[in-house]
DNA sequence: TAAATTTGTTATGCAAGGCTAACATTTTGG
DNA sequence: CCAAAATGTTAGCCTTGCATAACAAATTTA
């Protein structure tokens, strides 16, 4: 628990509850849990956590808000995401659903290193679209 | 424990046996405890998950082998870190000890679509060595 | 507005995967 | 061959992340 780092799972409560935010102006934890496919019980846990860690603002029965930190996190976390999905399926040609869900797994995993050249990778191929065109006729 | 299912933990284990049998026509749980970075209890403890999964052959103080269902199992998941430590080294250019640990976390979580296609997407830009050059000019 | 429903919390438990410490067995070197 | 060292096992514990069930608070609606 050393203090900043948050697990895969956390990740994935933080990101949701950004996303979330962004979308309607607030969350509601029966969201979450609808949308990570888990119980109320256990996102009330994971928001104490991500709480203690002050990604987010949390009390008993109280609004959930995001910090700046939490922010900054949730922005890390879902460009990875984006950056790895558009390869699976701009370059890849892997259909959405699929692309999603393997991303998902891997944005927690992948190194700033790697996502930074896999991006400029995704914008290199935009340039020069006859590439995947071949790609495509082989594959 | 459902049966024939293993873990990210115990593919990590299974793939270890693996490449020592190969290396040295046998493996011992301090060499795996030592590979893995993990306690030798934790090492009898995965071996006997794996024993009863059927992937080893293996009881109290004996030798460790492997089954055939290991093998097979075994080589699918090196054959998954292959091609993705191969992206990330010789197309992204990434240096080998990251690409090696990085493909580690991400051979138990990647799909057997994505591997294939992201396999054949290693063969095309083989097969086209100036568009990786081009990219490592610009990237 | 009061009862019913929905949502959030707490208590408790489970499984996976790890650890240490103590004990058992095997291997090695005088 | 036998004591010391190395290796393997067991027991007991911890953490994470999930669940269910019962309870508390908030919201909806009759």
């Amino acid at each position: 628990m050393s203090d900043k780092i948050l697990s895969s799972s956390l990740e994935d409560y933080l990101e949701c509850v950004y996303n979330r935010i962004n979308l309607n102006g607030s969350v509601k934890a029966i969201e979450i849990s609808k949308e990570l496919s888990v119980s109320r019980a256990s996102v009330t846990e994971a928001l104490n956590k991500l709480a203690q860690k002050k990604y987010i603002n949390y009390g008993r029965y109280e609004m959930i808000s995001i910090t700046d930190l939490g922010i900054e996190k949730a922005k890390e976390i879902i460009n990875k995401h984006n950056v790895i999905q558009s390869f699976f399926e701009n370059i890849l040609g892997i259909e959405k659903d699929e692309a999603a869900r393997v991303a998902c797994g891997i944005e927690h995993i992948i190194t700033e290193n790697i996502l930074q050249k896999l991006s400029a990778f995704n914008n290199f191929c935009s340039s020069e679209p006859e590439l995947i065109e071949k790609f495509r006729q082989k594959g």
